[in-house]
DNA sequence: GTCTATATGGAGATAGAC
DNA sequence: GTCTATCTCCATATAGAC
């Protein structure tokens, strides 16, 4: 079912096969900021941690990425390529296969969420980094509003339009949101910061994530129901329109 | 000539609180480095830019707090304390009032968020910094699984409790992740990174803070019922268990 | 593409006068 | 509590040899 992916080991074997030092330099570079991006944030990170971290050369980010910041972008562009290529194979296979009915939601939820949760439990210490940093990127003031709209967001303007047909006669606000509650329960899984470890006492573990996609999937999908169902009306909530002074 | 300064507002500092320069030069610097903190990061800011923006003297945040890494977790947990007294006080209400009946979920999830959406929207600048601060922290690999146990988790284990109480015979397991959902949808919304406003073409606004509340509580407590019913047993996802070679 | 060397500025922290 | 002055180290970025 994955997408085909490039084939890199053929053409990469010019002289020698061992790949230890054939690998390019500037792989190494983005494979290096890709782990400590991940941990310590963007600015917690030099790069000459970075390249210290790679084996190479301090100059050699500069030259390659022109910036710290164009590392970033290339190092999020790097994977989201492949993963929206997968995503929205997923789901056009999903909306082909059905006949005239709308399609299920619980898939369509599934087809968005499982790519990415399958690369970051088997897809190796790569693609976890470049998750965690997903994770700290979508909630950053800083970078959340722009590189996630770049990155991500045509993927999921077209999986919004999917769960239009599954949820038909809703409206769009309502779906809006409820994807941004799906967003912020994926990215936060992402983050694996071993908090819900502690919180439940060692029964449950961040790093087991097929545990959570398990539950992720219903849990949102009868978020959506809940929320985007015409035939269920909302009472606005409560005590929301109490006043307070500010601090 | 004798004073090497001039002598400012000498009685003013200790019979009112409102003048501009009596506030204490401490929480001049809690203020600023809460706003800058929130706004680019614990790494992207330095001292020098958080005395600077306060107006005092850079050896100040030294002196009152130790390290920069004290000053972090003075701004986190200023506002914890008084945050979550009142979200407890509105647990312990809300289940007071009840009469051997379970609690309504619905009514939990809304103590548990209303405190917080709440000063975000009505609480002034200094609340919503605060709350773009703990959005950053709970996804961070570095930080989130130390400052949000310390922090935060002795109320959420009550809220918990009291959730056990509303869907009795649930699977603690459940419960544990259902309310890690939670907490990924409230902290991004807290972010406020202004995606979805470019993701919905102008329809949802992050700012709404009301807008959001309205509809993160029903999409929580459906998701919630949903996993955490006894009556209802979720199949195992689908194609979790396909292997994947490492990247 | 890769490295040496360097330009230029900023970082966190502390000692000690007032 | 507050400020001046300073210690020591590190940051991003670029010029130019190889």
């Amino acid at each position: 079912m994955a997408a085909t992916r490039p084939q890199r080991s053929v053409v990469v074997a010019k002289s020698q096969g061992s790949a230890r030092r054939s690998r390019p330099r500037r792989e190494k570079i983005l494979d290096a900021a890709e782990e400590l991006f991940a941990q310590r944030g963007f600015h917690g990170v030099s790069i000459r941690d970075i390249t210290g971290a790679a084996g190479v050369d301090v100059a050699l980010a500069n030259y390659h990425f022109g910036s710290k910041l164009g590392l970033l972008e290339a190092v999020f562009t790097r994977r989201a390529v492949d993963l929206n290529e997968e995503r929205l194979a997923l789901l056009d296979a999903l909306l082909a296969n059905r006949r005239q009915r709308p399609p299920n939601l619980e898939a369509i939820i599934d087809a968005f969420t499982h790519p990415l949760l399958d690369r970051s439990a088997r897809g190796g210490p790569g693609w976890k980094s470049y998750f965690a940093l997903v994770a700290e990127i979508n909630n950053s003031h800083e970078f959340g509003g722009v590189l996630m709209p770049k990155h991500y967001d045509p993927v999921v303007q077209r999986f919004i339009q999917a769960i239009r047909l599954a949820l038909p006669g809703s409206d769009e606000r309502d779906i809006y949101w409820a994807y941004h509650f799906l967003s912020g329960a994926l990215t936060l899984t992402f983050a694996e910061t071993g908090r819900i470890d502690r919180l439940s006492g060692g029964v449950c573990r961040s790093s087991d994530l097929d545990d959570v996609h398990r539950r992720l999937v219903p849990f949102c999908a009868a978020g959506f129901r809940a929320l985007c169902s015409p035939t269920e009306h909302r009472t606005p909530a409560r005590r929301v329109a109490k006043s307070r002074k500010a601090s």
